[in-house]
RNA sequence: GGAGAGGUGCCUGAGUGGCCGAAAGGGCCGGUUUGCUAAACCGUUGUACUCUGUAAAAGGGUACCGAGGGUUCGAAUCCCUCCCUCUCCGCCA
């Protein structure tokens, strides 16, 4: 959410900003509710100075036993049209907030303007676009190692949802442990592990909610939502509080369940574990001071990439143009693994630094040096998602007679050194 | 699921219709005292919106005592709904 001040001083910028991104708001019509607004508050606050001013002057009447039904009279009718405004007031409110809900987050300065994913600009690769030769792609050979098992998984929950069976369970299991392990031992973060299930105001602090709500699983019956990621909760969890400033940066690293309908997806990456309704992650959420928060998104993106080292695949690094970063995000960097057998790069990771948007909305502030309140600024990226890098280990680390080398780094993890 | 208790400022805790943005104590910050520490004493101590205004400041108004409604000239205080916490019972991992 920005700031209502800042889109009444900047409303040129916010437009530009809204265009770069794709988004459509009708951000004149905010300015025209905030501009009624602010003279609806004058006015009604005048009302009810008025009226506090007279009902201390009711109260002393009545000490001195003196009659007081004039001014009880007259002070009716001023209750009666403080009502109505605040009635008005609450309904310019409430169409305000719809509309700065919409309103995606200013991108930095250093975010190329661009329209879509083919205006992503590489900023290093380590990966080689190795051919795909006799690399069988990760559905086959898994079925073929009996480590994951879709179709069952549609039986049993409907398609997009899998089994991880034998050691295709255990890998899972020990990929989850070594990234919590090497996030927690190496790079400083505290493990947290969230609820799975969030409600509705943790979604909207997050900016899930209003722009993609009809993409979560939703409990209507208790109106709490299954989490599309970590990210949810662990902003969440300092949701309304103050941090101390000395306590930032603060660095969560949490493993959890991810839940997506992804509707109107089809087509789109669908085979196997490429796009699924539920997958697991270890997500990184940082809460930072303003001035470091982008040095911070480097550090962020350093952190993804020792993984990705340690499971020895091939990776490169795009900044995300404008049109193609996320709502809430000022400034995204992605992380894709070179796929052999699909030819192209999947993405493994995105980091993000999400500035004051996600704090205004989720209400995240920190006491500065000079004791004001101020917001902080939030990042998250993954660290990693599993499904992704089960498609990518299989793929690279796929031999030709068809086993699977499991990377040293992952093997005290495993207890075993090949699948196959 | 059943029964009960409760949610007040950074914390403890008072406050059952007007003098309550809110007693008292503690904490914090500033000051005095002090060889140092401690103690004592004095003072200060919220947030949001809005207006005036400045280089920065400062000041006025409004709102906020879990959330949202209602009653009333006037609500922390009365009524309704919801949320949360705690205790006991039942059920169950």
């Amino acid at each position: 959410m920005l700031d209502m001040k800042f889109i009444r001083e900047n409303p040129d910028a916010v437009l530009q900003n809204v265009a770069n991104k794709n988004e459509k708001v009708n951000v004149q019509e905010l300015l025209d509710l905030d501009a009624q607004r602010r003279t609806l508050v004058q006015e009604t606050d005048a009302l009810k100075n008025q009226r506090n001013v007279t009902s201390e002057e009711i109260a002393k009447l009545k000490k001195n036993k003196e009659d007081a039904t004039v001014k009880i009279e007259e002070m009716r009718t001023v209750g009666d049209s403080i009502k109505a405004n605040d009635d008005k007031l609450r309904e310019i409110e409430e169409q305000m907030q719809f509309i700065v809900l919409r309103i995606p987050n200013m991108m930095h300065s250093s975010v190329p303007v661009g329209a879509s994913a083919d205006d992503n600009v590489e900023v290093r690769s380590t990966a080689q676009r190795i051919p795909q030769e006799f690399r069988k792609n990760h559905l086959e050979i898994a079925k073929q190692l009996g480590i994951l098992d879709f179709e069952r998984g549609a039986k049993v929950s409907g398609s997009g949802f899998g089994f991880y069976t034998g050691k295709g369970a255990t890998l899972e299991r020990a990929m989850i442990n070594m990234f919590l392990d090497l996030h927690i031992a190496q790079h400083g973060y505290t493990e947290m592990m969230p609820p799975f299930v969030v409600n509705r105001a943790s979604m909207l602090g997050t900016g899930q909610i209003p722009k993609m709500e009809d993409d979560m699983y939703h409990c209507t019956v208790d109106d709490l939502f299954l989490i599309p990621t970590a990210e949810v909760p662990l902003t969440n969890y300092y949701r309304d509080d103050v941090l101390n400033e000395k306590d930032l940066p603060t660095k969560f690293a949490g493993y959890s369940a991810c839940f997506r309908r992804e509707g109107g997806s089809y087509g789109k990456d669908t085979r196997g574990f490429l796009r699924v309704h539920e997958f697991n992650k270890v997500e990184l959420v940082k809460f930072v001071k303003p001035e470091t928060s982008y040095n911070e998104l480097e550090l962020l993106v350093g952190d993804v990439e020792d993984i990705l080292r340690a499971l020895e695949l091939p990776f490169r690094v795009l900044q995300l143009c404008t049109g193609d970063t996320g709502f809430s995000s000022a400034k995204t960097y992605d992380l894709e693994v070179w796929s052999p057998a699909e030819q192209k790069f999947l993405e493994v990771s995105s980091c993000s630094n999400f500035e004051s948007f996600q704090a205004r909305r989720a209400n995240i502030r920190f006491r500065n040096e000079q004791g004001k309140l101020e917001f902080v600024h939030t990042l998250n990226g993954s660290g990693l998602a599993t499904s992704r890098i089960m498609v990518a280990l299989l793929e690279h680390h796929q031999t030709e007679d068809g086993r699977i080398r499991i990377p040293e780094a992952l093997r005290p993890y495993t207890r075993f050194d090949w699948i196959g």
